[in-house]
DNA sequence: ATAAACCCGACTAAAATAGTCAAGTATCAT
DNA sequence: ATGATACTTGACTATTTTAGTCGGGTTTAT
C-alpha cells in the first residue's frame, strides 16, 4: 500500500505553485529546479492537472501555470483524481454483484476494504492546498 | 494507492480460519476451495504468518493451521506486518535527515504524508480479527 | 527572429506483483 | 508398514505498473 511518485510530485508541485498564487505564472522549469523533479515528468503531470481545470496554462516566454481555483477550494481528492491516483482497496468492481473471487456473494473482507477506502478518502477530502501552504509557511517562521 | 492481493488474501484466509477457531485445524486446501485462492499462494502467505506467530501449523493428515492468539488480539496491523505489506507514503527514510529529493530539509509534503500514514495505520490498529468474524456472522443472520 | 515556455504522444528500463512449479518432510489412519 | 494428506521451502516466471525519457511540435514576449 503505497503512494506513487506521480501523485506525490503533483501535490508537491502544486504547493510550490500555490505559494506564488496571484503573482506571475510559475514555469515548470522553476518548479523542477526548486523541488528536484524531472521537468519532462512534470509536464505530463501538469497536462492532467490542466485537463481537470486545477491549473491554467500561459504559453510563450514568461509563461507558466497558475491556479484555476482558490487554494482552499482545491482538495487533495481533486489532485489525486486528476492524476489518476485511485485509492483501490476493493478487488471487485463496486457495482458488480459478483465477489472478487467470482462467487455470487461478496467476499468475507469486502466490507472491511470498503471501510478502509472511505477512511482514506476522508483524509483526502479534508485537506486543501491552502492547508498545506499554511503548514509550510508557519514552520518557516 | 492500492492494496496487494497478498494482504487481501491473508486477511480473507484468516477470517475463514478464525471462524473454526477451537475446533480442528483448518487445512489450506479447504480455505483455498472456500475462498477461491490459489493453494500455492496461500502456502507462501501462511509460511509468513507462522513465522510471525500468528498461526500454528499442525502437520500430517488432518493437519492444518490454527490461530496462535485470540482473534481479538490479532489486529490488522499484525497481519499486514507479517506479510510485509507496509504502508509507505513517505518517499524519504523516516530517520534520515535528508529529504526525498536529496535536499537537507524535508520536502514540502513530508508532513502531509506522515499524517496520512498515521491515519491509515490507526485504522489497521483498531480492527481485530474478531471484529471481522463478528461482522460476517451478523450479516448472515 | 529567437528563446522560453507549454504541448503531445510514443517509447522503455526497472521494479513489483501474483502467481506457478518442483521437490521435499511430517503425521495420521488403517 | 504404507499411503494419503498436509505442511515446507525455494526457485522460477509472466504480466503489469511505475517512473520516467525522448523527440518533435506550437505559442508568445521581447
Ligand atoms: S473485495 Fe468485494 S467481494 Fe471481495
Ligand atoms: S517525503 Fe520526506 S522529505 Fe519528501
Amino acid at each position: 500500500m503505497k503512494l506513487t511518485s506521480k501523485s506525490r510530485y503533483a501535490v508537491m508541485a502544486l504547493v510550490d505553485l500555490a505559494r506564488f498564487d496571484g503573482l506571475n505564472p510559475v514555469s515548470l522549469r522553476d518548479i523542477s529546479l526548486r523541488q528536484g523533479i524531472s521537468l519532462d515528468y512534470l509536464e505530463q503531470i501538469f497536462s492532467k492537472l490542466r485537463k481537470k481545470e486545477i491549473v491554467l496554462s500561459v504559453r510563450g516566454t514568461q509563461g507558466g501555470y497558475i491556479l484555476n481555483k482558490k487554494a482552499e477550494e482545491i482538495k487533495l481528492t481533486n489532485i489525486f483524481d486528476a492524476v489518476d491516483e485511485k485509492v483501490k482497496t476493493l478487488q471487485c468492481k463496486k457495482e458488480s454483484k459478483k465477489s472478487c473471487n467470482g462467487r455470487s456473494t461478496k467476499c468475507l473482507t469486502h466490507n472491511l476494504w470498503d471501510e478502509l477506502e472511505n477512511h482514506i478518502n476522508d483524509f483526502f477530502e479534508k485537506k486543501s492546498l491552502e492547508d498545506l501552504v499554511k503548514e509550510n509557511t508557519e514552520r518557516r517562521i
